[in-house]
DNA sequence: TTCATGGCAATTGTCGACAATTGGGTGGTA
DNA sequence: TACCACCCAATTGTCGACAATTGCCATGAA
């Protein structure tokens, strides 16, 4: 809620469905509803106080934003992201975001710039201030990314990173718990790809922006192999 | 519906609304329904014969996948996709194909390659008999396209690209009636591709992806440019 | 003529009820 | 005991009707 990025990028939210939409969404997101499990129409339209109508359309769009799977005839579960499912939108993050990175370079506005700035100042004071709890810096890891996809000014690329892949992305934060990894050398990383943006080095911004996503991905996956193997020599 | 890749990867379609959907999906790509007009729930339920419910269903559906545009309390109407719009659509597929080839390369079945030549060899002989009439080529090439990210063994990409951004393309080749572009270079471009696939070379597939769709990228904005002086010079 | 205002028709949003399908539990039989 | 068929409760799919909001058009005043 005190994250720079508005919780809800929520212009309106005049019908019905919409508002459950984004309760259901940030009850998803926060991880109020477990992953895995079964939501049912008439339950969620009692503790919501609407009838089934609206609350299927906000079903629909939890769906479309692979927040639920919905099976015909049988119902919806809450997405449960496996590792190999959280590896794949790691992929999908790293083409997505340094292209955002590349078009950002060459489109964004000096004031867009200085406003990044000010979010990467954010951080360090924040991190002084609260090292070793993660939560807000990894929300301002979202912050610097969001940025940098609104200051690509391709709409296309915002719709899909940031109505789409980061609600999964902090869906996975509070599945696995993830503890905010490796946050000094990311600050480094983010300094680099500002730089990089600010002088316009387009080339330069998307293979930073290539390798800082790799990198995360890379820091998860190795995380996920220590745990694995740490299980099995306890197990053996 | 002589294409390799299935009209629509419809395992069932069991619900009304799914069938609505898949109906209303070809209509608009076919470019049966115009762009920009105005679709009424009471007029779509009347000519499908269904009611406004699993219509509703259905037109949200296609609002997910970016087909139309709704504004609550107002209405709906068929995307109309402006060359604003088009070349974002070709950036972000730049992004997440290059990224399919490289995993492509490191993940494609000798099989899948295999029917990847198959695609390539069909496209030659249609391009020998058919010559100039270039809609078997364009859907053929969608088929390359669709198969390499079939290739990348990884389910989000293929849901964004073949699920979503490949019936806008369908949807931008109907509006802009955009006639087979470069096809002699683009079965080139195809066949390096494949090689480097099939060689395993990750870093080659995707950049030679990434030059091919940035090239079908240029060419497209080339022709815009071209008209938009052509009409300047005849009302000069 | 132009602009503001009020009412009206059409469309969308919401609701409750009925029909269809599913999964599980129960009973029976080999 | 294991397995199969059947039935039933619960959930989802579909429908028609009512309420709320919008945009348009006519009317009237400056």
């Amino acid at each position: 809620m005190n994250s720079i990025v508005p919780e809800q990028a929520t212009p309106e939210a005049r019908t019905l469905a919409e508002r459950v939409f984004q309760q259901l969404q940030g009850a998803i997101v926060r991880g109020e509803l477990a992953p895995g499990s079964k939501i049912t129409e008439p339950g969620l339209s009692k503790t919501y106080g609407i009838s089934r109508g609206p609350l299927r359309e906000a079903m629909r769009r939890l769906e479309a934003h692979r927040l639920i799977e919905r099976v015909p005839h049988v119902g919806a579960r809450v997405v449960k992201l496996s590792m190999k499912e959280l590896l794949e939108l790691f992929d999908v993050r790293e083409a997505l975001e340094s292209m955002a990175a590349r078009l950002a370079a060459e489109h964004m506005t000096s004031e867009e710039v200085a406003g990044l700035r000010e979010v990467l100042a954010l951080h360090e004071r924040q991190s002084d201030l609260k090292r070793g709890e993660a939560y807000y810096q990894r929300e301002g890891d979202l912050d610097f990314h969001f940025r940098i996809v609104q200051g690509s000014h391709n709409r296309m690329l915002m719709t899909l990173l940031c109505d789409d892949l980061y609600y999964l992305v902090r869906l996975y934060r509070t599945q696995f718990s993830a503890s905010g990894s490796r946050p000094q050398r990311a600050f480094v990383e983010h300094h680099r790809i500002v730089d990089a943006i600010e002088a316009g080095d387009a080339e330069l911004a998307e293979l930073l922006m290539r390798r800082h996503v790799s990198a995360s991905r890379a820091n998860v996956a190795d995380r996920y192999a220590a745990i694995l193997t740490q299980e099995d020599e306890t197990t053996a």
